[in-house]
DNA sequence: ATTCGTGCAAACCGTTTGCAAGGGA
DNA sequence: TCCCTTGCAAACGGTTTGCACGAAT
């Protein structure tokens, strides 16, 4: 993904262009193993030593809140964020901390559909699915 | 569940039996909603003001690690617990923090079979299956 | 005697916040 | 001018850790 691309990626979301947001897309993008806050920080401040932490973070919440890219929960407590917006889950190892994307809309779709038959959710309007998947 | 219940839960994980494990064990009992660390301590400081926070959090820590209890992942960055040890999936409604449980074996088993026959993930073995409904 | 569990308090560290300054519309 | 964004540093707060004491085996 382009200089290009991440610009009006931001624009289309309302947010302005700015160096730093375009250092933090850059530094998630490629990265299909949800990295945590320290991670980017690091990765940005190689070409980037002046940013600051703080910007960072702040960064990362309006990206969450206007849905650019998205919190992923592990067990260690710290935040972990994904690029990829697109309906898709997750393989857990259990011996190790990382985190697989798995995508599968056809298992979306299964597990959508047999939700919408239940009467006990009938009240519940199903937004999405996310399921985890626990393997050893 | 009554204190003797949960003594001879301890004994089978090789736990001894102590009053600040089993004040634990009682203040989680009966929460269908996931508890979060400081909730526990409060609770558990109305009948035992002299338990320690650091003790409750050592006392959480090896009932994890002894599949006592399991933790639960949310937006926010605070550890909460779950006693529920079945295999049972969470819903998730967007705009607050409950957690619910939803028990369907049906539906892990629907999804386990699904899995089963990719041989994408051939390679893994599948421990469990965790699903999360986000309904709005 | 050795191991395990607890209480206490300090330390830790990832994250948040406040504020002043810069920059674009 | 006004609003948004950044940098910096201090503060925050949930969790962890170190240590000494006590209990149990």
């Amino acid at each position: 993904m382009g200089v290009k691309d991440i610009a009006s990626k931001l624009k289309n979301k309302g947010l302005k262009v700015t160096p730093q947001r375009i250092a933090v897309l850059e530094a998630l993008d490629g990265n299909n193993s949800h990295p945590n806050a320290e991670f980017i920080i690091k990765k940005i401040k190689n070409n980037n030593p002046s940013i600051s932490v703080g910007t960072i973070y702040n960064i990362l919440d309006t990206f969450v809140e206007k849905e650019v890219i998205a919190k992923v929960h592990t067990d260690d407590n710290v935040m972990r964020y994904d690029p990829l917006m697109q309906d898709h889950h997750h393989i857990l190892m259990k011996d190790s901390d990382k985190v697989v994307d798995y995508f599968d809309d056809e298992l979306t779709a299964l597990v959508k559909d047999y939700l919408r038959g239940k009467k006990e959710l009938s009240d519940i309007e199903i937004e999405s699915v996310k399921i985890n998947i626990i393997g050893k």
